[in-house]
DNA sequence: AAGACTCATAGATAATTATCTATATACATA
DNA sequence: TATGTATATAGATAATTATCTATGAGTCTT
């Protein structure tokens, strides 16, 4: 028997033929001609090897060979409808799966967004790496995932990139420092003061540093610490000032003030980054969608920032229909 | 998604390059070139109409619309070689379905070979009709069943027919019978007695007939009846003679003897017999395969005549190779 | 015996497939 | 940076497929 040769349009053929017991019948059914059923019905009982159909009082009936090949027909395009089913729902984004790699500061607002997501698409298996700045770049480079969310984007040249909520960054100290009594701090009040930072190419760091030379001061004592907590911590313990985004203090955050320093906050953003020439999974554009459509309701208002749309519309444009 | 041009073959290339995780791979292993595979991959992905596979480290790696495609393949194949294993059992005659059609002489001999053959072959269903030469005659012109079993084969234009007993026809008569104490009995000390007879057109009956005629014989009293059974019985009851088929009577037969009529007993034979026009299935196939094997078993060893195996050398040359 | 159906066969053709060789491109590793 | 290894693309061609129209050949039903 040469299966090779078998295609599924010709078994589909044949349990029309089967069904209506009437090549003829097949024919219509199909919009074709008899003679092409016929012939079809020829190549498929050659390429079986076996006679399936034999003239019958009205029509044709199988012989036991074509029974049974009438039943494997049946559960094998079964098994494809299923198959179709399962691409249908790959498509729509409810099922599937993708990966999302956060800088450590938006792990603070990502999962307002993810956790609602999960629960309208409990299908989707959603994997979430975080990383600093530095770590999250190498795994841009190696392709490693779909969406990535930076408060800067790498260089756009192989990304689109798409802002979603404000972040700006805000100077703390500890409430019984000198500098909280002030109606106004000038940035030269800074110089002598010690920092408590995070790794040089953390973006908040980098938009610090960036201010700073706006602002011609150079900063004496810096104590690097690796993670945003850590430096909460440290301020709060008298430790020195520290630049943090306003989304990593907590509501009330005692123990804590936020200093009025001239030209504060620096504005920041956070951006979905998506890759050009990595085709995204129907989930992950999913995912983009229903941030689009929930970011309102999920995020503090007066933070949104909302240009999904257009990342979206160029993505259509783009990633569309292509294969493999 | 177009399933119509989609091929067995496509599936096996691409599972054969999902389970090496590598297009060069899998052309070795089907025996193409590279460039083959890729583009066959292609096609398929195209009608599929999502991408499959994606370069990975070594090779590539199915995406999530290929690993469901994959299972889908696996069980699809699975599914075909089912049917190639039934195929096999149906074409080594191990399974199916044939119908033998018996004159009702036979059905006292041909038990004998059916019972042992359906325990050899437990997955054959055999049907068995009986009936009077007419019936089967009209059954034989209406192609119902594959084989037939006559005492006198008709016309051999459309059919192929082998002996395999002899069936001779002895004279019966009660055993107090005036010519029951005869050391040899004369066709002319026939002409007065009365005779048992089945309906005109019985096998048994013509040739009785006929050699009535050739000792230029005829008969006075005739007395008909429909079945053997009942004109065993009716001789031993002394209604008249008759002439059996000597497999009608059992081995001791209380209250008849076998009268040594001159030019007794009539040689007949039993002939299997097949429709050349009609192809035979392989069941029924087996069924002749294995009585030729078996028949000198199964029956008395003096009146096996086997024939067969020409009739299946005959089948052999034209039945083979032709479909539906 | 003529009609009306059903299916099979023949011949034709445009489209598609299967397959190759040659070449380009991408990536990893020495 | 060169060099091999893996995959993709292009161009070519023979074979196969899908499909038609026209026609032949069996069966039933009048």
């Amino acid at each position: 028997m040469k299966l090779r040769h078998l295609t599924f349009r010709l078994l589909e053929v044949y349990v029309a033929t089967v069904r209506t017991g009437s090549v003829t019948a097949a024919a219509r059914q199909l919009h074709l001609t008899q003679p092409t059923v016929s012939q079809q019905l020829k190549r498929l009982a050659e390429a079986v090897g076996e006679p399936l159909l034999q003239s019958g009082a009205a029509g044709v009936e199988t012989t036991e060979a074509g029974s049974e090949l009438y039943r494997a027909a049946l559960d094998v395009t079964g098994r494809f409808d299923d198959y179709q089913d399962y691409l249908a729902e790959l498509r729509g984004g409810r099922r599937g799966h993708f990966s999302i790699a956060l800088v450590n500061t938006a792990q603070y607002v990502l999962p307002r967004l993810l956790g609602p997501y999960s629960r309208a698409f409990p299908d989707v298996d959603v994997t979430v790496q975080i990383g600093n700045r530095q770590q999250l770049l190498g795994r841009f480079d190696r392709q490693l995932d779909d969406i990535y969310v930076f408060s800067h984007p790498p260089s756009l040249e192989h990304a689109l990139a798409a802002r979603f909520l404000r972040n700006p960054l805000v100077m703390v100290a500890p409430e019984n420092h000198p500098l909280a009594q002030r109606a106004e701090v000038e940035s030269t009040d800074l110089a002598r003061e010690r920092f408590l930072l995070r790794e040089p190419g953390s973006a908040t760091r980098m938009l610090f540093e960036s201010w700073l030379q706006g602002q011609g001061v150079q900063l004496s004592g810096i104590l690097q610490m690796a993670s945003n907590e850590a430096i909460r911590v440290g301020v709060t313990s008298g430790m020195g000032l520290a630049v943090l985004s306003q989304h990593v203090l907590p509501a009330v955050n005692p123990g804590l003030v936020v200093l009025p320093v001239r030209h504060f906050p620096i504005e920041s953003h956070w951006y979905f980054i998506v890759r050009r020439d990595r085709r995204l999974p129907h989930a992950a554009r999913g995912f983009l969608r229903f941030a689009s459509d929930r970011v309102e309701h999920c995020l503090p208002l007066e933070y949104v920032r909302n240009e999904i749309p257009s990342l979206l519309a160029s993505l259509g444009a783009t990633a569309e229909s292509s294969a493999s």
